[in-house]
DNA sequence: ATTACTAGCTTCCGAGTAC
DNA sequence: TGTACTCGGAAGCTAGTAA
């Protein structure tokens, strides 16, 4: 949490940026102005102020001033940068989802069963998954909305294949862990053609995900999808 | 040159340290402005201004709302952090310096003839110095205030020692480059005790720099010493 | 308990201008 | 050319309060 005011924070970056940080370097309030965006007159204040508050030091160059960044104004920048990459950086690259179990049309052990999706689940997904899927009815506006953006995400991707009768789409893996931890290597499916809206979840798993956590339709599950 | 409001860079910054970068998460308007030392009014209007420019979704939940960064508040952040990073690096780790040569008191020559300095030198700086310095009159203000602070920095540190009838006083050195490289392997001498004040520059090479430019005393002279 | 509207105050900015 | 003052208006914040 900084202290030093946030109008500031432009112009200490440009005088940065023009190497005032060891050096006393030329700038005209003018320039400065333009720089930042704002007019002559509000960089002038902008000098004053930091010179004030000990951010910066002046010194008369002729008509002009030479400005250099104090060690205070600089660890005042390097404060927020820290803010920032802890902000940035800290992000729990994950996504959670709530919901409750319910019973699949079948359609999911079909497809599991397939050849053309078992080979590539084995080789990139490091197993050949139960076949069936946990199907998960979200239970809240904002999980479908993470559940449409979650094909944006980098995945684990399943090439679709012809069997010489039909097409069969893409699929893009998640990694995921249900009920924090009970399960830890299910995968969270996003087709190409799906027959459920945003509200639905399909997991996979190598062992039957509800034989594995007793669970029954109609329980709440939660769902936390690992990002890379 | 961010396009979001300054006033918004708190808020966005703990929404995503709260985790608001891929899920939803809850916030209450109360809550937000003590984080970021605002009233509740103000963090009221900064969720409303953010979700009208874009940079964030909002969902009622409940009585509460639960909030997430959008990509577009996300790379908002991500570019100020990218100006900030590169304000603070490409600062040019070099402090510049003009003066004037002048001649010594002869006092660095006989300083540099000593074995325990000579030893150090040879050790740390990779070359013996010429027995003499190059002393340089410091022509304005801001390259005494500079030369006051040139201390702070990290050096070559060589040690003082005694000879069994006096003390030495350490020495750290900066290397340093004359007349934009015409000497390149100089080094600017921070003496521990100095008999000069903050307007003179003692520098010293393994040649002549008086020899190998050809200055004399009177002769302008511009010295960058490079920081580690 | 929430969110967010309104009124009024303070801060910030830009235009004009002194020096 | 420069910097920086005053003044009027815009923007941001807080307190009070509605819903």
């Amino acid at each position: 949490m900084p202290e030093i005011k946030l109008q500031h924070i432009l112009t200490i970056v440009e005088l940065l940026s023009k190497g005032a940080r060891h050096n006393f370097v030329e700038v005209t309030t003018t320039e400065l102005g333009k720089n930042i965006g704002r007019s002559q007159q509000a960089a002038s204040k902008h000098l004053l102020d930091l010179e004030n508050s000990g951010y910066i030091e002046r010194a008369k160059k002729g008509q002009k001033f030479a400005v250099k960044v104090t060690d205070k104004g600089y660890s005042e920048i390097q404060g927020l940068f820290s803010s920032l990459r802890a902000a940035l950086e800290s992000t729990p690259a994950a996504i959670d989802f709530e919901g409750k179990v319910v019973s699949g049309m079948g359609e999911g052990a079909y497809y599991m069963s397939l050849e053309g999706y078992r080979k590539q689940f084995k080789e990139k997904l490091g197993y050949e998954p139960y076949a069936g899927t946990l199907n998960i009815r979200l239970i809240d506006q904002i999980f479908m909305n993470a559940r449409r953006e979650l094909g944006k995400q980098p995945s684990i991707f399943i090439n679709g294949f012809s069997d010489g009768t039909r097409t069969y789409g893409w699929v893009k893996c998640y990694r995921a862990v249900i009920n924090d931890g009970r399960v830890n290597n299910a995968a969270v499916l996003v087709l190409e053609r799906t027959h459920y809206d945003d509200s639905m979840l399909e997991v996979i798993s190598p062992e039957s995900i509800k034989q594995a956590t007793g669970m029954k339709n109609g329980d709440r599950v939660k769902v936390q999808v690992q990002l890379a």
